[in-house]
DNA sequence: TAGATTGTTAATCGATTAACAATC
DNA sequence: TAGATTGTTAATCGATTAACAATC
């Protein structure tokens, strides 16, 4: 189990990793060196073979990587081995839309719950996944053994359902919300801030030079 | 206009900075020094001096950097100081959720339609906004002057889709579907893969303890 | 003026790339 | 065996941090 000081910067390729390993898969490509990786997912044989050794000797000399254990290899190394039970917190259009989006199921994330303070929407079923009040939160997560969480509240309510997250023991925290989460460090937190996105975007869009006709 | 060659890790800083900088204006904190503002915001006081100071001078010895100024400077360098037109393709739960997200027109994107290939689709209205068919797509971004596609797709149709936007002209492409696009390098790509976020976390729920009660 | 804090250069640290011996 | 390609060490590159003179 060598994961003695992974850096950020390997860890969050192992994803693209993966992804690119399954298409290959189903591709019925079997077999592949780090030159013809580095091709099609753009990162230099050298990091590839750099980023894996890290977990170790996956390949073997003169003839590349197994792709389908190699697969399975980073799958491991990304936990995907076991199932995770999820709530999602917050049952508005991205609450919703994550919710809908039944690929996280594909990858061991089962959905428990969503929960909301909003009255009206208490009782309404998701996407076969029934809505709670946020009342609820804690005595579910304990019951559930619920292990991550979503938080798809708007920046006034991000903090506070992560406190009561944090007191029902959650370990991990996906937050949606356009704030940064005050947490123990022993959660495991991921932040999309979409707008840090849009806003990088824009960035680009006004170096560029508009005119390309 | 000094923009020689900003790195990327200096760019994606820059909207977490426009971010604390808008909250402390909220709370009528008028001056802030490097020093303070590392404390609130988690980077060294260090690099958030070399940070501004890729793109000027913008604090006083002795004084500090004046917030209002900063945080309409830093603006200015992402580009918020026109509106951009936009669309979202894809009408699905995501694309209905981003719809929703007012939040964009606040820092000056404006949502001009929504495409969809399914007919049930077309005609609708999401926000505000009307639904069309994909075909019309090409023509309605030349004719609104569109200059941002969010592709909201699936992963089958998302090449496709910015084949389309490209021949139309477009400037830029906020790629939510799960693939990475081939496109000219003229165009400005920001990619959300969401499954690769959720796989972060999953890695790290992996790496740290299960206890700790 | 004295104190505070910037802007900027130099030092350090870490990540990426190159090179090549090991070996399938 | 000869050719290919890994695993791994060394070299390079870039980003972060430290230090401090300039100056408000």
């Amino acid at each position: 189990m060598p994961d003695n000081k992974i850096s950020m910067a390997v860890i969050k390729r192992l994803p693209k990793y993966h992804r690119y390993l399954k298409d290959l898969l189903d591709k019925d490509v079997h077999r592949i060196s780090s030159k013809e990786l580095s091709r099609i997912i753009g990162f230099t044989a050298s990091q590839i073979r750099q980023d894996l050794n890290n977990f170790g000797g996956f390949g073997q000399q003169g003839y590349g990587y197994n792709v389908e254990d190699l697969y399975h290899e980073i799958g491991k190394i990304l936990g995907l081995t076991k199932p995770y039970n999820t709530v999602i917190v917050g049952a508005g259009n991205l609450g919703q839309a994550l919710a809908n989006y039944t690929s996280f199921g594909d990858y061991g994330f089962k959905l428990q719950g969503i929960f909301d303070i909003n009255p009206r929407l208490v009782g309404m079923r998701i996407s076969n996944t029934d809505v709670y009040d946020m009342e609820d939160l804690g005595a579910f997560i304990k019951e559930k053994n619920v292990e991550l969480a979503f938080i798809c509240t708007n920046k006034e309510g991000a903090q506070d359902v992560a406190d009561r997250l944090v007191e029902a023991d959650i370990r991990g925290i996906w937050n949606f919300a356009p704030v940064d989460l005050n947490l123990p460090e022993e959660i495991v937190v991921e932040n999309v801030h979409l707008i840090d996105d849009l806003l990088t975007l824009s960035y680009f869009l006004k170096e560029k030079p508009e005119t390309e006709a």
